[in-house]
DNA sequence: AGATTTTTAGACAGACTTGTCCAAATCGTC
DNA sequence: GACGATTTGGACAAGTCTGTCTAAAAATCT
């Protein structure tokens, strides 16, 4: 059993730890070489523990690749409501602050190393496990993007933006943010921050154009 | 050698035929199961095809994999450019006719088999062959992409549009127009034609919020 | 029809993977 | 320092996959 009396970071390192390295390793290795091209060799070195550990802690290759899909997606959500905590509820320039709020995430759970990871993941391996990304499906799109149309709602009522359609102004919102990014990522070039600046900072800009209060 | 007076279907149909099979099908196992996860006997078999046949033609994985990329690269190209000329030079209702342009281009190019089919692959195995979709970097924005962005360029001078950046006008229709698309695609859901449309409407509607003359 | 090319089915060796098992080494706790 | 749990490295069987080779069958061309 568990002495849950330790001071800091003498229990936790081997057991804990060493989990948390394999799914990383796992994470990592399942996204460069997809499900089917990674192997169980692979990972355990790129975690720097033995076979052995892996199957003891995960059972086998698949049931590790849910582990992997279950916690990464637990990080990005945590992540992005802790970001969404930042949105901009009342603005004083209003396309400064969606910008930086764009930034932060952009930074925090798109081009963030699970983001990346998780994106990647569920465009490749999402058709082969209907069942699996269930969860990513009801915490994502079903339970964030509502919460940030809510944001765009209340600014909407606040008077700082004129439209009609919350939901649809948040995922165009992403889209858009998301427009150079994904490029980028497609043609395998990381975007400096200044780069990112700017690519925020031109979404924003259309943004405003379409859904800013006309009258200033 | 190849006598090129054969009527209609006679000559190309075990040959040329076989290979075109062999490419679709390759295409289809690629995408669905990734590199690593398929192999050649399933692409033999949905091909129609002994397994011989596709060592015959390809040489190994890892060339048929190449001309599966490269020859779905090309009809993209094809089918894009074919698109693009039926870009609304002279709109006479610019929203109704951008919709029906961005019908088209999710219809032939985006939505479209090969679209997904080059897309999905480009997204997961292009970190693992950095040289391997030079062709598509050049062809897809390199080329496709200045096209769609001087198409707008003159829409912009002929007094229909009001932007100054016609490559990042060009780059963030395709991200409004990919929007919700993207999505269904990563919950697995397929749209119907309808939705589509709702879709494009949409995504042209805010295009032209932001870059519409504001002159009516 | 006869000659030539392509396709086929199957066997095959070599390599690689998965998942299990086990004895020795290591770690953290008492 | 002794104890219990975890980790390790290596061996292992069973299975899969690649890429080659063969001889027979089918299709194509003249």
């Amino acid at each position: 059993m568990r002495t849950a009396n330790a001071p800091d970071i003498a229990l936790p390192r081997s057991h804990m730890a060493k989990r948390e390295s394999v799914v990383d390793a796992a994470a990592r290795v399942f996204c460069r070489e997809g499900f089917g091209g990674s192997n169980i060799d692979l990972i355990a070195a790129e975690a720097g523990v033995s076979r052995q550990t892996v199957y003891n802690h995960h059972g086998d290759k698949e049931r590790l690749f849910e582990a992997v899909v279950r916690e990464i997606t637990e990080r990005i959500n945590v992540e992005f409501f802790e970001t969404l905590g930042t949105f901009p509820d009342k603005p004083g320039d209003l396309q400064k602050d969606l910008s930086a709020f764009a930034m932060r995430l952009m930074r925090n759970c798109i081009c963030n190393r699970d983001g990346k990871f998780l994106r990647k993941l569920i465009q490749s391996e999402g058709e082969r496990y209907p069942g699996l990304f269930e969860t990513w499906r009801e915490q994502g799109p079903g339970k964030t993007w509502a919460a940030l149309a809510a944001r765009f709602a209340r600014l909407a009522l606040a008077g700082h933006l004129d439209l009609d359609d919350p939901d649809l102004a948040a995922r165009q919102f992403l889209a858009l943010v998301n427009a150079d990014l994904q490029m980028s990522m497609m043609l395998g070039v990381t975007l400096t921050e200044a780069e990112l600046e700017a690519s925020a900072a031109q979404a924003v800009k259309t943004f405003l154009r379409a859904y800013g209060r006309k009258v200033a």
